[in-house]
DNA sequence: ATAATTCTTGACCGGATGGTCAGCTTGTGT
DNA sequence: ACACAAGCTGACCATCCGGTCAAGAATTAT
């Protein structure tokens, strides 16, 4: 996943290159330590680079886990934002719900780092993204719900639908663990997780007589 | 929630007191940061108790932190053990998520506890635990599926089922911050997130001709 | 009352933590 | 080639971390 940096001002290659590294580094011991329990040692230490040489690129340990943050936050808002009212109302949400299914699937730490974020009571989110993602969902719940006066969904609260999605996409990403040694090992969650999700949603969004 | 403590030797009424006082300071804490994020100044201090004494009660961080998963385990599996094969099926499906739903509603920090443990890998729950875990749902889960057999629940992945449960209930909790502000301050996440929750159920598990 | 036991804590330890800084090395523009 | 800027780091700092300990305070048993 690209991770892009807020309103860049112009960079060097080496700069470039090195912020990169270690905001990837950031990514792989946040997601799995959370902020206070990540240390910048371990970034440098992954990242390859002297704790010092951190604090080079970046003012603090704080900035760097806010750059990163807001870095994945679009990209992490996509499959919902590409949920488009001109399609076909269940493949859209099918297709938005197999998309960030994906993302989940392909991108774990990424997942990871914004729940534990978020569990924390998200206190390091600053306003402006909280009211982004706000207006992006009731947006798009307006859309859903058209959809289903219209008739081509069958009613159900068009926010906790969203939530829904989200809760249950993330949670095969962020529970991997748990998910794993309940199933078994030969079975993959995501598989199995994948087809009960379209059954999930097919029953509760199809219309009953689509004739 | 009473916090139990595992295979508890004899203990004194200050002992037994201020174990509670520690324990329950210790969930506080640890589900607001992890447990690299907490500090034992911290737990000892929300618990009103000096550090040393805190190491009196307990022999490490380590050992509190163990001490309260286990205690609360046994509480957190109890809505899917209580699930009895006797009583009509979705009425014990709905009740099951609904005591769920309930249970993250009434202590978020417990949820939250267990969150942050299981997206770390789950590293300090002790295999026995997840032995438990995984029998317990396989065995609910045949109950499940005779009930399926029987046509009298609609055919589903019954561990993927369980999973659901265990994702939309907790996500409320653990979540909540995001859930409150996508929702808009006028409305109850929970409300409006066990209608949903019924809706969804019933549609997904309900069979087409009850008649 | 007094002795034994349990409970409590200030002072402390070695190591880790986020962050600084002077000065060195490397790269870039001319 | 040279000068300037950008990149880098060892050594260091104050503070915090989990944990120890000796000795005092409170409780309990006799």
């Amino acid at each position: 996943m690209q991770i892009k940096t807020a309103r860049a001002p112009r960079r060097s290659r080496i700069q470039q290159k090195n912020r990169e590294t270690i905001l990837s580094a950031a990514l792989e011991v946040f997601s799995a330590h959370g902020f206070r329990g990540a240390t910048l040692d371990e970034i440098a230490q992954v990242a390859g680079l002297s704790k010092p040489n951190l604090l080079y690129y970046f003012s603090s340990k704080e900035e760097i886990y806010r750059d990163l943050l807001t870095g994945l936050m679009a990209a992490w808002l996509e499959p919902l934002r590409a949920m488009r009212e001109e399609g076909d109302p269940l493949a859209e949400i099918m297709g938005y719900m197999r998309r960030k299914l994906d993302l989940s699937r392909d991108f774990p730490r990424e997942s990871r780092l914004f729940a534990t974020e978020i569990i924390q009571g998200a206190p390091r989110i600053n306003e402006v993204i909280r009211h982004e993602l706000h207006d992006l969902v009731q947006d798009k719940a307006t859309v859903l719900r058209r959809w289903m006066d219209q008739g081509r969904l069958r009613r159900s609260d068009p926010v906790h639908l969203i939530i829904s999605v989200w809760a249950l996409t993330q949670h095969y990403a962020d529970f991997e663990a748990q998910t794993r040694s309940v199933l078994g090992a030969d079975q993959d969650p995501w598989t199995g997780g994948a087809a009960f999700l379209e059954t999930l949603y097919l029953r509760l969004l199809a219309p009953l007589n689509p004739g």
